[in-house]
DNA sequence: TTATCTGGTATACTCTATGATACTGGTTAC
DNA sequence: GTAACCAGTATCATAGAGTATACCAGATAA
């Protein structure tokens, strides 16, 4: 209630940077220690090489992620966590944790069915 | 790491849920007392009449709020959250926090310019 | 009387996030 | 030799989320 429009502006911020579909899912599979490109890829069945590129290259630029090339044949690419990307965390475990009780709800044939 | 399917599956669920840009706005919004159409407007500045109509009457379908008319003169529409709107209570709240943090780093100049 | 409040609906438009598909160049395995 | 891996890029198409604007009927205030 109170100081409402302030907390509207960080909700809105969140939201804002948070984005799309994607950003979410691909920093909780890079802080869950997935860093290949195609590893990322196969780790979040339904995205696209081009969204999960898009992404990545935003990320990079937002200091979401590290991106390191090792060049050594064959052209190893890591990306890697930032702690900033980790400061995800909390919001992205409440995220589960509200999805796995809305499965249970859902199963149970309740709560969004009065 | 563990069972990550399981988690991104939930994550994802639950980003489903939320959607677009307003229903988190709206669901704090009248969370935090806001209880007339106009008045839950108001608070939110940016959103159109139209976004607003189209997010309550889904949010009414999804259990999230319940609509009640009062059929006083003038008629009296009164928006109220469920039990399963406050769920989101944690989430948006984090959300909250992040904002807030994330505007400070930002305002500081550091963070996400390295 | 005119303006302003209420709770919305209707129509038209924009735009961008996402999806689908194909391709590249190099490496390694069969 | 060809198939499959890596890390992506390029191009095109499209749904639908979101915006803009105007409008309705009824009540209230100036």
């Amino acid at each position: 209630m109170r100081n409402h429009a302030e907390e509207l502006r960080a909700l809105q911020d969140t939201l804002y940077f948070i984005g799309g579909k994607w950003r979410l899912p691909v920093i909780n599979a890079i802080c869950n220690g997935h860093r290949r490109f195609r590893e990322i890829e196969r780790s979040i069945p339904g995205i696209t090489t081009r969204m999960l590129s898009k992404e990545l290259k935003e990320m990079e630029m937002n200091n979401l992620v590290t991106r390191t090339v090792y060049a050594d044949t064959p052209v190893l690419v890591e990306y890697a966590p930032t702690a900033y990307c980790r400061s995800f965390g909390t919001i992205i475990q409440e995220m589960i944790r509200w999805g796995r009780q809305h499965r249970k709800t859902i199963l149970k044939g309740r709560a969004d069915k009065p």
